[in-house]
DNA sequence: CGATGTCATGACACCGATGTCATAAGGATT
DNA sequence: AATCCTTATGACATCGGTGTCATGACATCG
């Protein structure tokens, strides 16, 4: 490959010449310059960046760590799809700043981390981002000092900044939503208690309900499924069978995420009810393959992953400029997506005129 | 950041010696050994990967390009998530091997593409791979020339060196699969004609068929669908009502993919048809979300994308040992996943037993 | 006992860029 | 005309490692 010498040899000038046409940083004589650009352009000259990176100490690349990182065995059930949507978020800034982003996976052990580290500090990596595959709480191990570190999707105990979904804020969004839309007996199956989002989204149910004035029937929120992927689908029809049965039954009925949604409208249809004509379905995700093509689409909350994406990279941007970092985790809102899973009580008729 | 002359001196010895016990490439007294492997640890000093490479010349740097790279305009409703798996199995052999994983996006636009690749150059990438988010043909700009490079996915017309799945065959062994369980009246729901992949299968159902000696019945096989996805519900709609009018309808229906088998599902369940007892349904993917979370789990084909990451990675280290390159594409197999959307006429009443 | 070989270590140049400083030419200012 | 500034360029040192070669201390061998 050639080098800097091998330019400024075929163009006949010096290496600190050529070095200037390629920087910019001061004034070079027209007919100079242009020799130089045709021989780099002949030679297919391409400077290197170890040997910039020796001088300026700055290498431009950002870390990032994907994959399992603590100990707490990781449910196999998700297979870590949704945070390749973070990764986008990220690699957009980046691009824009011009840094380049440098990815390792944990390969499914936290063991692997201490090395990814040191694989980043030799490339003097200047910040790192750990990215989830779902929201939820982590350890760092001690190894990750003396960087810049951002999680997405996660959070620890020690405050380390994080950028996370707003799940409570979501899920409240969403009822308040249903409830415009008429409905009253407002069904949550919730997620196994292992997800931190399990929580968030009940408190968030809750705080809709109660703003509403709709006092909290706990006959409508089932206790939360195992994390057991083979017996769920047993709970969810006993679940299922336990809402409808009700003296009240729902009206709509609030799944913990889209997938355990695709679960209930087999399910429910399997028993015989029509969605929503019979009952209204709403999700969490908005996982798009499911929610749009779901028949009928699914309304369901989005999980802001490539606006999560986007902050994580912003912030770690920030910290690398300067040391200073939030104390709160970044809360981002998703949207609710509504969509013909859910009867809207009061534009029903007009549909129908429409129509 | 410690440099190899602090750790020397605080060891009381040559920063040679300190490379020495860094690299094991020379027999260090096991006092010295002890001295300099105290200064590391107490200065936390990691060597610089940056000068490390100016003198071998060695990146141990990958490239892996993902996103839009041709002007096709892609289709939008494929969000590009399967990709991920691919790098996955990418990064699982890169990490085997020591090597780095450098990942960029097209961010939709292939014009992007000549700066990436010149980023890559920077830094002195040994090889490239370019990752598909689905079974297409592509078109490579002049750019990307000088360094190996692999397909993953993906193909192009001067036969760069290609990882891709066998989708004739995975088709093929699902319909033996099928036949062997009974069924002689197979419908396939072909994928629209610009995924390369729909006449793939096609071709796999045929040879399927034709080996088993049951005749070609093109009222099962529909014409295409336009992949003009608002317009899908209605086309699936009419193609299956035309199916199930037939004077011999089929047992089974083969759908184009599995998200093309979740939307039959709905539409089939809204006509009140039961799966699989009134007819058995079958995908393409082995997308795990939908296939195993369906009610019933959902019979497909999977496309093994770890596989194939893993394939693409050790074709392009190859390549960066030896310039030596295949000149046939790599075809990846993918199992049949049988699962309880189709029913399997010789073995249903040993089973109804079992229970 | 001298020749040879191995071990342990250091001095020094070099990889390819860029920062610093020096230099020279030409134009503007006093 | 002498001074000063700007433009245009090059020489050289430097970043942090590693390859090459040299050196001294022992051990082994014929």
């Amino acid at each position: 490959m050639a080098t800097i010498y091998d330019v400024a040899k075929a163009a006949g000038v010096s290496a600190k010449t050529v070095s200037r046409v390629l920087n910019q940083d001061a004034p070079v004589g027209r007919e100079t310059r242009e020799k130089v650009e045709q021989a780099i352009h002949a030679l297919g000259y391409v400077p290197s960046n170890a040997a910039r990176m020796m001088r300026s100490n700055r290498s431009g690349i950002v870390g990032l760590i994907t994959g399992a990182i603590s100990q707490t065995s990781d449910n196999p059930e998700l297979t870590g799809l949704p945070d390749l949507f973070i990764v986008q978020g990220i690699q957009q800034v980046m691009a824009a700043q011009k840094k380049t982003l440098m990815i390792a996976d944990t390969a499914g052990s936290a063991d692997n981390i201490p090395h990814l580290l040191e694989t980043f500090r030799q490339h003097r990596a200047e910040g790192i981002i750990y990215v989830a595959d779902y929201h939820k709480q982590i350890e760092l191990p001690e190894t990750a000092k003396s960087l810049p570190i951002v999680l997405a999707n996660c959070f620890d105990t020690r405050a380390t900044p994080a950028v996370l979904p707003d799940d409570k804020l979501g899920q409240k969004r969403l009822v308040e939503r249903l409830i415009k839309a008429g409905h009253h007996r407002i069904a949550l199956l919730r997620l196994p208690e292992t997800f931190v989002a399990s929580d968030l989204r009940f408190q968030g149910y809750c705080d809709a309900m109660s703003e509403a004035s709709i006092p909290f029937d706990p006959a409508l929120v089932p206790s939360t499924l195992q994390d057991d992927d083979p017996r769920q689908l047993g709970q969810l029809t006993e679940a299922l069978k336990h809402l409808l049965n009700l003296d009240q039954p729902p009206t709509v009925i609030c799944c913990g995420n889209d997938k355990m949604a695709l679960r209930v409208y087999g399910i429910l249809r399997s028993m015989g009810l029509n969605i929503p004509e019979d009952i209204s379905i709403a999700g969490y995700d908005n996982y798009t393959l499911i929610a749009e093509t779901l028949y009928p689409a699914l309304t369901t909350v989005e999980l802001p992953y490539r606006d999560m994406g986007r902050q994580a990279a912003e912030l770690i941007l920030d910290m690398i400029k300067q040391a200073d970092h939030p104390n709160e985790p970044a809360l981002m809102q998703g949207d609710v997506y509504w969509r013909s899973s859910v009867t809207d009580f009061f534009t029903t008729n007009v549909k129908m005129f429409q129509q």
